[in-house]
DNA sequence: TCAGTGACTGACC
DNA sequence: GGGTCAGCCACTG
């Protein structure tokens, strides 16, 4: 049974919520969920996300805009051709500019105003 | 039920 | 400054 109130729900939601060329990390997700130690959990949620086209997780990566997860796309360049689609600059599976792009859930979607 | 694994992160050496 | 170790939570076997 899939509970809205289920912990991947939530990172799907989080996930969702992320605009076209921006991209997040597991730690920002994990820390919006409130649980900064369970990175490793986010990513998992990815990983059965894996065939819910509806989540793109090719704008999430890791704490060093790595692509560590663009192995598990069906190939291996889709996920920064994606990126790149967005305006992303990506090389060697690597972001350019990371930080540049960074979306923050904690401050995105708490913004004052 | 217990143990192992994983798309991570931070700290230590 | 770079590599290694441990911690964390959830799911599968």
């Amino acid at each position: 049974m899939s509970n809205e109130d289920s912990f991947f729900e939530k990172v799907y939601k989080v996930v969702r919520e992320i605009p076209a060329g921006r991209v997040t990390s597991y730690g920002a997700i994990a820390n919006y969920l409130g649980m900064p130690r369970s990175a490793r959990v986010v990513g998992w949620a990815m990983n059965n996300a894996h065939g819910d086209m509806s989540i793109p997780a090719h704008r999430v990566v890791n704490r060093n805009g790595l692509l560590t997860g663009k192995h598990h796309f069906e190939g291996s360049k889709l996920m920064a051709q994606l990126l790149m689609s967005e305006g992303i600059p990506v090389k060697e599976n690597e972001i350019q500019d990371f930080f540049n792009f960074f979306w923050d859930p904690n401050i995105e979607l708490n913004k004052p105003m």
